[in-house]
DNA sequence: AAGCCGGGGAT
DNA sequence: ATCCCAGGCTT
């Protein structure tokens, strides 16, 4: 077999092209947001925002309880930010789900071009969604680079990984190679035959329709483990206070799980030693008000993106209810009508 | 350009 | 326990 080298460019990128679209329309997945009715705006752009750094797999479910419960983008107009949460509860990043609000509010006030330039000024489109989708809904030529498409360029085109220049290049590669039309159809090609076919740790080689440009197909390659980073360690404490089928919640309104409730939570401190521990167990014995039995019930284990958090619960039992602004008292029962974080949500299932 | 972001599911 | 996912944002 022939090595197609990009000597005549014109005609390899033709070639190239040509054949990513043919497969597309052989081989591409079933997917909801690819549905004709959804090839609008409002659908396409919360699926995009779903895929941000999540599964195909995990977002179908999510992305079809949103249109059950918002079909359409008019239906969506009055939606408040706690109903968007609760739809999110579980599927992390929650700051996309305070981001598709805000963009609400601005979609609300003036109309915007479906267009690269005025997508990527909205909160939580940067130039990957922007891009994305710009080139399915409007026919755009931005070039697409998400994570399955840099694997497949930097395969395909032996571009190396741990360079510094590996963005730069992967991009300029990217730009040269987006067809003027059709953009829409290539981009999603791409990001299929990625989650298909070159996948991170295994590939597929004999059945891509890039083997023939491909220098790790031709040169027979090995896929390299990456240098993995030990993800720092973390400790905390979250109080959950308790008065007869009651439980005190508050809502997080800092970085940590935004916009979700939460039980009241100590901060974190990075785990270097049996010293944070200490500290840390220390707040437990603290003394609080109208407590009438308190009681450590262990702790949960939490991976977030860039840190493992071990979080101590202590449960205090009290005799008078206490208010405060941040928070309020929810029946036990009610508990999973409120967004919640999978971090909490094992914290109650242990008290 | 690089690091951070306080998630989650699959294996 | 490890990997990595249709990234965005800040510095």
């Amino acid at each position: 077999m022939k090595y197609i080298k990009f000597n005549n460019f014109t005609k390899e990128k033709k070639l190239w092209v040509n054949r990513i679209i043919y497969w597309y329309d052989k081989n591409k997945r079933n997917l909801m947001w690819r549905k004709p009715e959804n090839q609008n705006f409002y659908s396409v752009w919360i699926s995009e925002i779903m895929l941000q750094q999540t599964n195909v797999q995990t977002v179908e479910k999510y992305f079809l309880a949103f249109k059950k419960k918002w079909p359409t983008f008019d239906s969506f107009l009055n939606a408040n930010l706690n109903d968007i949460l609760k739809i999110w509860q579980g599927l992390g990043y929650y700051q996309r789900a305070k981001n598709i609000y805000k963009t609400l509010q601005i979609l609300k006030k003036k109309k915007i071009k479906v267009t690269y330039n005025e997508l990527i000024k909205l909160p939580g489109i940067g130039d990957y969604s922007a891009a994305a989708i710009s080139a399915i809904l409007e026919d755009q030529n931005h070039a697409v680079v998400d994570g399955n498409i840099k694997r497949i360029l930097s395969r395909v085109f032996n571009i190396d990984s741990q360079s510094k220049k590996f963005t730069t290049q992967v991009y300029k590669k990217a730009k040269e190679l987006t067809p003027n039309s059709g953009n829409g159809d290539y981009c999603q090609a791409l990001m299929d035959i990625g989650a298909t076919i070159c996948k991170p740790k295994q590939v597929n080689c004999n059945i891509c329709p890039l083997k023939k440009f491909c220098d790790f197909f031709i040169t027979k390659k090995k896929i390299l483990r990456k240098k993995l980073v030990a993800k720092k360690k973390k400790v905390g404490v979250t109080f959950v206070y308790e008065f007869e089928n009651e439980i005190y919640v508050e809502k997080s309104e800092e970085a940590f799980l935004h916009g979700l409730m939460k039980f009241q939570t100590s901060d974190f401190l990075e785990y270097r030693s049996n010293y944070e521990y200490t500290k840390k167990k220390k707040l437990l014995d603290m003394k609080n008000n109208f407590v009438s039995k308190n009681s450590n019930l262990g702790f949960v284990e939490h991976h977030f993106t860039n840190f493992h958090l071990v979080l101590f619960i202590k449960k205090i039992e009290i005799y008078k209810k206490f208010y405060d602004p941040k928070g309020l008292w929810i029946f036990k029962k009610d508990f999973f009508n409120y967004p919640f974080s999978n971090l909490m949500i094992k914290v109650f299932k242990k008290i």
